[in-house]
DNA sequence: GATAAAAACGAACGATCGTGCTAAAATTAA
DNA sequence: TTAATTTTAGCACGATCGTTCGTTTTTATC
């Protein structure tokens, strides 16, 4: 009843690690069993169904997204500081610390024709990020960071197809200028949208 | 060994269909056999081994894209007319066209962790993509409607996030101002590279 | 229309899939 | 330390995977 806890932890990051690199479709039981080092029955028994790993997986990767990314964030100051260490954070959490990119980005693309709960989670979960970042943007306008005149979820949209359009840069395409475009585009967006400070030390 | 053609122009057909949906990854044999409407044995004849099967999909996809993007887009005046016909041509490719989306896109994140031919021919056929868009950029450029004082790379690494983007915001999130941010985001863009025409008409 | 070639089929292969069952092992509670 | 409980293993199931094989049906050539 505690040793099963850690076992359990166990699973789900290296689950989670799997996901990030193959997808949440292809986690396989037979081949997370074999990664974990346990037979197919006793990983099984864990979780009652293929669908409730998946779902819980989706979850851990929440909470890690919550502890790596989210939480250091906070710690920066409101406004525009915090927004670009989310910004980075997230680069950081999905290439260092996950071994195949944004476990989150792999799922979407399989799950946007693919109804049920697991859909519904993916789906959940990425709009809780877009969410966290729109918040900032807010606070950023609040803080006069940015102008009030734009629409936050218009430059969310903006900052979130950057991020999105890096992680297939450079994790696809292996573009050596990737980081180098994902800031100036950064850059341009904070700009257009009323950016009072220049801050250069991003 | 005409009607071979056929069949198999319709297999591929239909796979690109399904592929589209579920990705490259999830599309078995049986199951296209099935939706084909033939044994699947009688299917695997024509592609010697799945990984052929794949691959000849995506060479598939990438006739589709020529004939349904390029092609259409090639009869548009040259510069930002072209571009922007590009753009919108593949939206309605991906969408209208297609069952489920992207067919590449589903790809893209499949493979980025998966070495071997299918993902070089994945990232092959996605470098050309984004070469078709920085050509009509520096041909925007070379026209005038755009300033030759910034990177083509650079405008068409914001173009192409921009258009992943929209197509995670429009499928799996269902946001209905998708085609709203997009297409302000992408005056944006233009705006930025020195747009010298305000073509109102997109 | 006869003949050669190509295409489609049905059955079967070993492997793996997700998922149950039961028994052994390990952990916790008493 | 014993008893109760939980966690793991082993085995087997039906289904599906990609693939091979031989046979039958269809198509093309003369």
């Amino acid at each position: 009843m505690k040793r099963s806890l850690e076992t359990k932890e166990f699973i789900l990051q290296t689950a989670l690690n799997l996901t990030s690199k193959f997808g949440l479709e292809s986690l396989s039981i037979g081949q997370l069993a074999k990664s974990v080092g346990m037979s197919k029955s006793g990983l099984f028994g864990h979780f009652k169904s293929k669908e409730k790993l998946q779902i819980m997986v989706l979850n851990y990767a929440a909470e890690s997204f919550t502890e790596q990314v989210i939480k250091p964030a906070i710690k920066e100051p409101r406004g525009l500081p915090r927004l670009e260490a989310m910004m980075l954070q997230w680069k950081k959490w999905s290439h260092h610390y996950l071994a195949g990119g944004c476990p989150i980005l792999s799922s979407i693309v399989e799950y946007d024709d693919r109804p049920g709960p697991v859909r519904k989670h993916v789906k959940q979960l990425q709009q809780n990020m877009i969410h966290s970042f729109e918040k900032a943007i807010i606070i950023s306008q609040e803080e006069s960071h940015l102008s009030r005149d734009f629409s936050a979820k218009q430059i969310a949209y903006e900052i979130y197809s950057n991020m999105i359009g890096y992680h297939i840069y450079s994790r696809l395409l292996n573009n050596e200028s990737a980081h180098k475009m994902f800031l100036e585009t950064y850059k341009k967006i904070i700009r257009s949208s009323g950016a009072k400070i220049n801050k250069e030390n991003i």
